[in-house]
DNA sequence: ACTTCATCTGAACAATTGCTCAATCGTTAA
DNA sequence: TTAACGATTGAGCAATTGTTCAGATGAAGT
């Protein structure tokens, strides 16, 4: 048979934890802003133009060369790059020249660079 | 008329730039390893599992109740925290008491919500 | 005006994701 | 052994994601 619900008994959760677990992810500033920029460095893709913009300026036409996939699908990303404001862009006649625009995402990848080196990647 | 084909004359690519620029993204280490890490924290849920685990060492059960999701939902996410250790656990009789399992996650954390209190979300 | 070409856009698609539901496992207590 | 119960698992599902394709837009050259 299954369980008769789908709850623990109240009485055997551990209150006083979860209180404070509570308050520990509200202190924590917007859950729903921090995942966002987790989840725009998620996509190996929007990761490699991220790295490629932190060191040179490149248009659609040279990021989809150096990547191997569509001026399209390039462009798609670059569009939710900027709509967090990681990329900026400057206009030269039909060219469109994309940077970085943002210094902490550097630190972010330096940080996250340092868990994959040291842990590897698990299972 | 579309375009004849999918890809800029290849004279009009930025050699030397997109040289350094792949460079750039070959020396980052395991791009994969990378966007893994980020991927577990791009979602609100599994964000605030780890909060919590990071504050009180807590059951399924707890977390359940916290987040107001079922256990079963609750128990997929952890092995996934779980397969990229980014959480333990501590058997005792029949409940188990996760924690968290790594000191630079919080760190990465912290970079982030940074960025997200200077930028707020874009657009 | 017309063409060219870099870029952008929207529709469509397969693949992936996060959840619920139902069933099962493993440990504890009767 | 049986029942209870926290935790786990797998199937199924709607929603989201990343890409391609076809076409539109906009600037420069003829």
């Amino acid at each position: 048979m299954s369980r008769k619900n789908g709850a623990c008994e109240i009485t055997y959760v551990h209150a006083a934890r979860v209180k404070a677990a509570r308050r520990a992810i509200q202190d924590n500033g917007s859950i729903f802003g921090l995942a966002e920029i987790f989840k725009i460095l998620a996509d190996p893709t929007r990761l490699k133009i991220v790295l490629a913009l932190a060191r040179e300026e490149l248009c659609v036409c040279d990021i989809a060369a150096l990547l191997g996939i569509s001026e399209s699908a390039i462009s798609h990303q670059i569009r939710l790059l900027k709509s967090l404001r990681l990329v900026k862009h400057r206009r030269e006649g039909k060219m469109a020249y994309y940077s970085l625009d943002d210094e902490h995402i550097e630190d972010l990848i330096r940080v996250a660079n340092r868990h994959v080196e040291e842990y590897g990647r698990g299972k």
